[in-house]
DNA sequence: ATGAAAGCGCTAACAT
DNA sequence: ATGTTAGCGCTTTCAT
């Protein structure tokens, strides 16, 4: 059962494929009855416009590419999903790669789909290619007028719509909470000091202390480097054990939860004298014991705002230079067991 | 910087557009001293050749469709990642979508990306399809001669290619492993009754007993139909109380950390006088305390396998008509702290 | 060694 | 109301 074509259908009723096409498309220029039998036939026989042959005559595809560091990142994977839902809805389909904080796969990813298969990107760089501040094949593509939206971890020097978390006043917040439900000694966990993210999370922790007139204590800003959540505990113990600690902030679930344990073992009683609160909105927060307070990110919402941003902006092409935006997206503090309640 | 194609190349060197196009592929046909200054300026220039042109022409786009019930369920991410590893590996782009385990939205899926704009499709079937038992949408795309790979959620009377996992043999095992390290009073909790998956591992479960010489406990057998995580604990407190129980196998891991939380705060030591194992490879088995032991499911070879499978049969296509097969990944006993050393 | 032309499936401007 | 034609970017057969 070969598939359909225009051409097929103008066999069977010998007429011209351009009567079949404009037919199809509802033109005013064809007679009804010719209309109702070639739509009547189309249906019934699943004809289907070949996707490459729009693409080619529109000049786009309707497809939107993405790049995610890290498919088994639950914030990642939210995100996706918000993207994909609002693309969706607004017709177009998603094509998806993984960098694995890679630079050239990243790279090679952007140039491989820049051949006209998608139509703009939405993209949160690598690790890699954070380290290494290279960021020339993003302007290769954004110059030859494929559009970009960067979310969560941007690059400041590509000039594009970006969506990003307040990772600072999130954790300025975070401090004062935990500072105004009795902690003293407030320790900050980092698991990506490299990223920006990771210092802009840092610095609203140093704010957060200041706003509370806490003492900053440079023993309590802990940047884990070892990238294997396995180690966490063994690095954290030494730390907890010759430092004063009653609270934690961190930037990721798992050393969180490395903390509460070490904690624990420790004796501390979590919330009543040991409060931890950690960024993201992943799973293992709601599963840990007590159940985790996180600064919660709204991935979903990350995701439909980035696939709203480049949609408008594929649509209206013509129209304008539109300015591009950063959108922030707010963080929210959930809170669950392991704080004591404000 | 509008984009070069090969008109714009034969006009810059004043051939025609097929010396172009013969000169990039390296044909014999083109002059060594021409061949070499076209390439030259093709690579200096960055020209790519147009994918909707290539794919038009020779019908074929080198790109896979894959439909996934949810993504921010671990063991599909992982699928989904074995898949994009080992497709882009052979230089094929992964469009992806999300069913949400709707059986429309599965059904939509497949209907729009079957107008040529992949090449055939990796999926697990949607809950609400496997309950309505409705599948021809698949048979309709494969008689129009899009091949399709069915993984972990299969459908029995579609003809094609799948990769299951060794379900049966996995909970049996795991019984016969709770047995010999002490364990007599082994429930089964599953929140998947009404999967095939589900089915199966049940039946696995009552083998394993059988081999163990256990006697089978109806009200050890444990079906949960919500499904919302939240209520699990609710859910099996009482049955727990109700009933000797001083072992567990789950089908998923939520469900199994919820079995140890109601399990210790009734007082029984995990490992010591419980244990827990679990379905799935997830990253909540790993932070939760104690670790919890799982039978992994390879999600990542899983879907390396399904890649793999339905690439081979793009490929031969023309060949023959291959036997439709199922591979079947085995899983493995990942003993954790959850339970006794075997 | 190079070029002309047809065709992949479709749309749209321009006849008739 | 219907048909002819050119063109989207590329490959390939068949001239020259």
């Amino acid at each position: 059962m070969k598939r359909l074509t225009i051409k097929d259908i103008a066999k069977e009723f010998s007429v011209s494929i351009s009567t079949v096409s404009k037919a199809l498309n509802d033109s005013y220029e064809i007679s009804v009855s010719t209309k109702e039998k070639i739509q009547k036939y189309a249906k019934e026989n699943n004809y289907k416009p070949n996707f490459n042959a729009l693409s080619l005559k529109n000049r786009k595809t309707k497809t939107i590419g993405i790049v995610i560091p890290d498919m088994l990142n639950y914030f990642f994977a939210q995100v996706f999903k918000g993207v994909e839902k609002t693309a969706n809805k607004k017709g177009y389909k998603i094509i998806s790669c993984i960098s694995n904080e890679s630079f050239e796969k990243e790279k090679e990813t952007i140039e491989m789909l820049s051949n006209g298969s998608i139509d703009g990107f939405i993209i949160s760089l690598a690790e890699e290619s954070v380290l290494k501040n290279d960021f020339k094949h993003f302007e290769y593509v954004i110059n030859e007028g494929t559009p970009i939206v960067m979310f969560d971890r941007v690059a400041e020097a590509i000039n594009c719509d970006k969506v990003v978390t307040d990772d600072f006043k999130g954790a300025a917040k975070t401090v004062k909470y935990l500072a105004k439900t009795g902690s003293k000694n407030i320790a900050f966990i980092s698991t990506i000091s490299n990223l920006k993210v990771g210092k802009k999370r840092h610095q609203g922790y140093l704010k957060g202390l200041e706003k509370a007139n806490l003492p900053i204590n440079n023993n309590l800003i802990i940047n884990i480097l070892d990238d294997d959540y396995k180690n966490y505990e063994k690095i954290l113990k030494p730390i907890f054990e010759k430092n004063t600690i009653d609270a934690v902030i961190a930037t990721d679930e798992s050393s969180a939860i490395a903390a509460m344990k070490v904690a624990q073992r420790k004796g501390h009683k979590i919330p009543e004298n040991f409060a931890v609160v950690s960024f993201s909105n992943g799973i293992l927060a709601r599963h840990s014991s007590p159940k985790m307070s996180t600064v919660s990110q709204h991935g979903e919402k990350m995701g439909a705002t980035a696939a709203k941003l480049l949609i408008e902006r594929l649509e209206h092409k013509g129209d304008s230079n539109l300015e591009h935006q950063t959108v922030v997206i707010k963080t929210d503090l959930v809170e669950r067991n392991s704080t004591k309640k404000s």
